[in-house]
DNA sequence: ATAATAGTGTCTCTAAGACATTATATT
DNA sequence: AATATAATGTCTTAGAGACACTATTAT
């Protein structure tokens, strides 16, 4: 027992406060940027241009600041990538194994992004490409545009994985689907989405029953255009009011 | 750009590498155990004899050591208050605001454990008091045995309102109810964790079909004793080859 | 007119809720 | 015998899959 802080009051404990006392991990938070185009899930990668792992590729991340939230650092390592302002953001998981860093212990706070396809330039997207069925889980591939797979630094590949494992579980009860389309969409863009996340055809009816029924979508009365067939309604996500 | 990391390989880089260079967050693990007994939810709970926030009640928590996992951390939290060797443990969300330890900044990676209610005395358990319904979300209370709401360290009250929230969403999905109960169960004290834990009464006939039709449960061809009705058939919990 | 996709209506099948009935233990 | 709960069987209802059919655009 400390008697320099047992029985103290708070304030006075934390005059005494020594936070160097401790050796400490660092923090970094890393961001999954997705979007769904072409019936393929698609991430957000940068080159590594410094050790450790230089030439791989790697979720954008950063340090946390001493002063800065968990999301706030989030957006900070999306913002010179995507107009991150007011992107889908959402914590997935925090991993920790000792050994997943080789500079020094570096815990990864992850997070993941959803925008729509429309909002980001094709060119730093990577495709990915998922070996496994639904929800198992398991590291994930990415492959550049020439179809040869990306080496990705640290466990990048695990956390992609979890990304897509956790869509895959949140996506019938919660309006992620909503957040890769843009603000007026088809049926049939919503069902594609829910395809590609998925890794599995839906059947279309009841796809189309389920979300009608669910009273998450607000028709806009407008239709699509330039398609060579019948134009499809135009829908709007509101969110809905639990029952 | 640093000359000195610059286009150097990962040795050459590794060695010159000054972890104290940043100044960093503290990260702790703080875990929430939580039983099933007599339709309600317990959680163990410590009081806190040092500052900050001395005598004010807290998930058991610790700092992370720099070569453990996660995991390791919070099992060891665990440690001396319950024979963690082999409780259920997964990790839930990592809290990160700036100002919720007020002695510096302290990431707190959170764990919820899962165990009978057999396993543990009820010396430290506190009963868990849920003011919202479904998966609305947010704080929780936790009373004492005079039914006395007790002052939560920090941001406790949140986090065990994200682990509630957290099982209600998962119960019908994976086996988290089972390991709330012994090895050997009735379907009648299964249904009762699962009531519990969701806050509503559910419908006796489908939830026995359910479970049954889970492929999940094995019968055991064994009764419940000392009871003073009809004793019902044990079940043991099988891990479901996926389909 | 033809092609292509949007959208509607209906039948079937499965799973959940409701309820009645039978079974088996204790007192 | 009376009581309490376990366990089974059946009817009804809601939602998903399947499929046929109609609607609306471009070429």
């Amino acid at each position: 027992m400390n008697d320099r802080t047992h029985g103290a009051t708070d304030s006075e404990f934390l005059a005494n406060y020594d936070p160097a006392e401790f050796e400490r991990p660092s923090v970094a938070v890393d961001v999954a940027l997705l979007t769904v185009a072409d019936g393929v899930l698609r991430v957000l990668l940068v080159e590594r241009e410094e050790p450790p792992q230089a030439g791989r590729w790697a979720l954008p991340g950063t340090f946390v600041r001493m002063d800065e939230s968990l999301e706030d650092a989030a957006r900070r390592a999306l913002a010179t990538k995507a107009h991150a302002a007011d992107v889908f953001l959402e914590q997935l998981y925090t991993f920790g194994a000792p050994e997943r860093d080789p500079r020094t212990r570096v815990l990864s706070v992850a997070y993941y992004a959803l925008v729509d396809a429309g909002r980001l330039a094709h060119a730093d997207l990577r495709r990915i490409r998922v070996p496994w069925e639904g929800e198992d889980g398991g590291p994930v591939e990415v492959v550049a545009t020439d179809g040869e797979a990306l080496s990705l630094a640290f466990d990048h590949a695990e956390i992609l994985g979890v990304v897509v494992k956790r869509l895959r579980g949140k996506l019938d009860y919660s309006p992620i689907g909503f957040q890769l389309l843009p603000e007026c969409f088809t049926l049939r863009q919503l069902q594609d989405v829910h395809e590609t996340i998925l890794g599995r055809p839906l059947n279309k009816d009841s796809f189309r029953r389920r979300m009608l029924a669910s009273g998450q979508l607000e028709a806009t009365g407008q239709r699509e255009d330039e398609v060579e067939h019948r134009p499809a309604e135009l829908y709007r996500f509101v969110h809905r009011s639990a029952v």
